[in-house]
DNA sequence: TATTGTGAAGTGGTTCACAGCT
DNA sequence: AGCTGTGAACCACTTCACAATA
């Protein structure tokens, strides 16, 4: 497969949200126009993004919804589920085991891990917070996809490179620091800090243009 | 001034982030290669995103830190404090209401809102949780730059309606939803969603290329 | 010698425009 | 007539390469 560029992703998830809400709808075609709208894009980009991957509409009529839903599905790899280990109970974890976001599009967390040793123990949306130190342990028995990092900057390397050592080939990682990891490792970063930055940006002299 | 690439404005803010630790360790100079490691980016491409400003460095040497320092936060716009309104008070608001980044870089919470009456009177970091049918009142009293919507999808429109009427100008949006905002305001996304697809597109096939 | 500043070349993603189906 | 599929043109960001300077 061709190399696909990462903007192209997001609008390809994005099309698919939408199509899942169509089908909810029972709407039985979308046309690329209405696809633009819900990602941000243009009609022409949206017929692009997809021709990349296969002709999947008909002329003068559309896409048909159900059929462009799993199609996006099969391109972006969601035809299965993703074991997901969340590490850090603080705040920000308890958020993320609570986001039904995880649950509702395959990526099951199957476990939570901290440091902390009075976090240990403790419940997060129906799983048992375990020590940090039995990730390896756990993780050789029963291999993760993705490990989450919701951990303080000063400890996310660590974090990171214990994750990397245990198999996890992709890391979503809301540390603000930027993380150094193998060849073949995927990092995707979620930095508040960064989004503050530009919109104080976009805020700049006088307010907002 | 000319038009700046988004991506231009992230790196900026990375290098920015770089050269406050530099400063705190006491360094003079650092070069465009130092810079490209800290923000993912090569040293062509550093000088090339300064040079868009102004000639910073001096040759043979490098960039001054404190200097430049300077120079990125008055181009960032960050040379001042920042109103920030937080709307929704479950979890993910106690997250971002505890997120240090925020008070430490000039963006200062001023209030946070929810609708759920259990949620209300409640303390967040210091904070008094208020209804948010006040939100309108209290920024005509006291308006805010930005707002930071931490509610579930279904009600983040109503939201950034709520806090564009009360004249907020710029938005950090958490819930999966694209916002309709009316043109001049700045809105930014933080899609757990999207970035849980990428990671998936990543691990497709086998696991992780 | 080391390192910046920058025009020029290169690369890759977006938009256009129209042929091709339904 | 309506809408997709796609090569070609376009545009914007990145990289190159080298002159300029400490």
């Amino acid at each position: 497969m061709k190399h696909v560029a990462p903007s192209t992703i997001r609008r390809l998830s994005l099309y698919l949200h939408f199509l899942e809400a169509c089908a909810l709808e029972g709407q039985e075609t979308v046309s690329s126009r209405a696809l633009a709208e819900a990602g941000g894009a243009t009609p022409a980009q949206v017929r692009k993004d997809l021709s990349f991957f296969g002709s999947f509409g008909r002329r003068g009529v559309g896409y048909p919804v159900p059929e462009l839903a799993a199609h996006l599905r099969e391109i972006l790899g969601l035809g299965r589920t993703f074991r997901v280990v969340l590490v850090g109970a603080g705040r920000l974890g308890a958020a993320l085991a609570h986001f039904e976001g995880f649950g509702d599009r395959g990526f099951r967390i199957a476990a939570v891990y901290d440091t902390d040793a009075s976090k240990v123990g403790a419940r997060l949306d129906g799983l048992v917070v375990r020590g940090a130190e039995r990730l390896g342990a756990d993780l050789q028995a029963a291999p993760a996809d993705i490990g989450v990092i919701g951990v303080p900057a000063a400890s996310a390397q660590g974090v990171a490179d214990a994750l990397v050592g245990a198999g996890v080939k992709a890391i979503l990682n809301f540390a603000p620091v930027r993380l150094l990891v193998p060849e073949g490792i995927s990092v995707k970063h979620v930095n508040l800090a960064l989004e503050l930055d530009a919109l104080a940006f976009a805020l700049r002299d006088g307010s907002g243009r």
